[in-house]
DNA sequence: TTCTTTTGTAACAATGTTGTAACCTGTTCC
DNA sequence: GGAACAGGTTACAACATTGTTACAAAAGAA
């Protein structure tokens, strides 16, 4: 194999390592792995007061990771003309595909945390 | 129900939730899905400078996060009195018991990855 | 007119996390 | 005696993240 190639073939592992990592990251900030697990439970789009609600943070973190989660396509934000405002958020068919290993996820920690009581 | 009975209750939820936000607080430590997930795909015990190294990270992180597996039981750390030092790090039952999920997820984010290409 | 509501954003101080560089142990090799 | 090795620890400076506070927009209610 030339130099070339092998450097071609070394650059596209980085590549594709970066993109793993850019999404360990994405899905490692904080209340990101709650978000999206609440968001699967309740399937119905859900307004920004109530993932606030439910997820227990600041409006600026939740803004922050449904920004995040939005750039990278993992939820839409659809906005309503009504006073005051409305806006829902729905996961996207790809969130959606990450349902069944958050939800086993989450089955061991509240395994978990119960045994840990 | 009395209201001694109800702040039990809500005590005990809370406690719950505590526990619950600390675990996932915990996976979502930077480069912890990372050491879990290569733990997993070999099962065997594995060295630190290994561990160190595919998940390549500085020494002060991965001896943090090996720390902080050890001490939520996620791990089990053996040290040979070998020269130099030999320290093996295991996955304990539970950790293995996370394995599908974690499996799973990985599945999604580097088929995610391979997409973004 | 001013208050209220939802859904944010901007600036900033406080706090948390990271990597780097230095250091340590204990034994074997040179 | 000194270097080398694995597997760390410590201190610290640099960097990243968080929550708080203040603010905004738009329109209907009081």
């Amino acid at each position: 194999m030339s130099q070339a190639q092998s450097q071609r073939i070394e650059s596209m592992c980085e590549s594709a390592r970066s993109h793993v990592d850019d999404l360990l990251v994405l899905l490692s900030k904080s209340k990101m792995l709650n978000i999206l697990y609440i968001m699967n439970c309740d399937p119905a789009p859900m307004r920004f007061s109530e993932i606030k609600k439910r997820v227990d943070s600041s409006s600026t973190t939740v803004a922050r990771r449904l920004g995040e989660l939005e750039a990278n396509e993992l939820v839409t934000r659809t906005a309503y003309a009504t006073v005051p405002a409305t806006v829902e958020y729905t996961l996207t068919k790809d969130a959606i595909s990450l349902q069944p290993s958050l939800e086993s996820m989450f089955e061991w920690v509240l395994n978990r945390a119960d045994n840990s009581l």
